[in-house]
DNA sequence: CCTAGTTTCTAGTCAATGTCTAGTTCGAGG
DNA sequence: CCTCGAACTAGACATTGACTAGAAACTAGG
């Protein structure tokens, strides 16, 4: 068995990564500390800083990998077919507040006021941003969705989600109440398609928005 | 002048969390000490806990005032008269993301994942919602929002004005998107009044709910 | 007025942490 | 083989949160 330590740990930076994302769910950001990560993996304590010159550098890595791993999910749930636009649109948003309520603390690093400033950070989400805006974008074009505005769309649904995963994240409403504002903030979104079937076709071009004010 | 020190500060309470609001606003949590702010308060470095047992207690004292100051705004916003409604929807919605801008370390502290134990800090917010809930019942009750369910309509709009709070404080959109996205929350949630004026007084009695789905 | 009790504050101490520096080990490329 | 840089070790330092014992000041009851 090579269980001797070699010198160059090789794997560090990724595990710190996994262990400090455990500590996180475990307990919060503040359990968070290079010296304990670096005990667990069995380095020095100031191995770390090879690969995250600050704690914040740590938080921002994290955050980072949040918002791929979220992307990620998005993503699926928008390529999963068989579904139809509305159980989409439900599928990115249930994933995203389960995403919130069993990584509540990570939610809060990737959302925190002071980031902002590392570069991949940005870059992670604005990938998720962009997943969301495409499929809301897909919604307008066949005229699922109003719009009069599609940026503006993109950052309203943007909006509701990432409140409603807040407001779950911080307890202060229950995960199947959040599920119903999910339902609910849907249905206001989505035209209803009660509507003759030829009356889907004639939708794209750009005319006047039915239900939506102005 | 009475210039010298007292033993007793008589009000360093209220100056610590004072102090501790402006170097939040400042340089966010990060910058939060409490040897430092008994350094800046003129007391011993032990004195704070007289008043706040953990840093933590410090840090719920400050997200609990945050909601009181953001309820106040909000009850001050709904009671503005010569206001119609939809004025007033956005008066508070326009206060909540200037209140996310202005102190965005604090919105952070007030919904982050970890609190929701100090039981003052849970009455606080309650007060919150419960003065944005009125408006929307009340709202409800004139017909001039739809209503199949005004508690999770009341969720639904706190969920909003949350999550267009969170991102503009994460600096994830701008301010003045986020004054746009309140219009187009309002625009979408407000009935639109052009209808006959002997309409507006037929609603009010449980009738099923006209635009919404059901 | 005085005195006992309680709150507020002081001062000293301790372990833990983030950060810095100098030096060591390893691996890859010339 | 040699050199150079990245990864890691080990020691140090200032700062911080937390705990303790005790002094100072306010409070209330006699």
């Amino acid at each position: 068995m090579t269980t001797h330590r070699p010198f160059h740990h090789g794997n560090l930076r990724a595990v710190l990564l996994d262990q400090a994302e455990r500590t996180l769910r475990e307990g919060g950001v503040d359990a968070l500390s290079l010296r304990e990560l670096a005990r667990k993996a069995g380095v020095s304590h100031g191995a770390p800083r090879s690969h995250f010159v600050d704690r914040q550098a740590l938080l921002d890595a994290l955050a980072e990998r949040g918002f791929d791993r979220l992307a990620d999910e998005v993503e699926a749930a928008i390529a999963a077919d068989g579904a139809d636009y509305k159980e989409r649109l439900r599928a990115i948003a249930t994933s995203y507040v389960h995403f919130a309520v069993t990584d509540a603390a990570l939610l809060d690093l990737m959302f925190t006021a002071k980031n902002g400033d590392a570069p991949g950070l940005r870059a992670a989400s604005q990938r998720l941003f962009a997943a969301v805006g495409d499929l809301i974008d897909r919604g307008t074009e066949t005229g699922e969705l109003e719009h009069h505005d599609a940026h503006r769309l993109q950052m309203l649904f943007a909006a509701i989600m990432q409140g409603i995963a807040s407001l779950v994240s911080s307890r202060r409403i229950s995960a199947q109440d959040g599920d119903a504002l999910i339902d609910d903030a849907i249905s206001l979104l989505v035209r209803e398609q009660e509507q003759e079937p030829d009356d889907i076709g004639r939708s794209g071009s750009g005319e006047r928005p039915r239900r939506l004010a102005d």
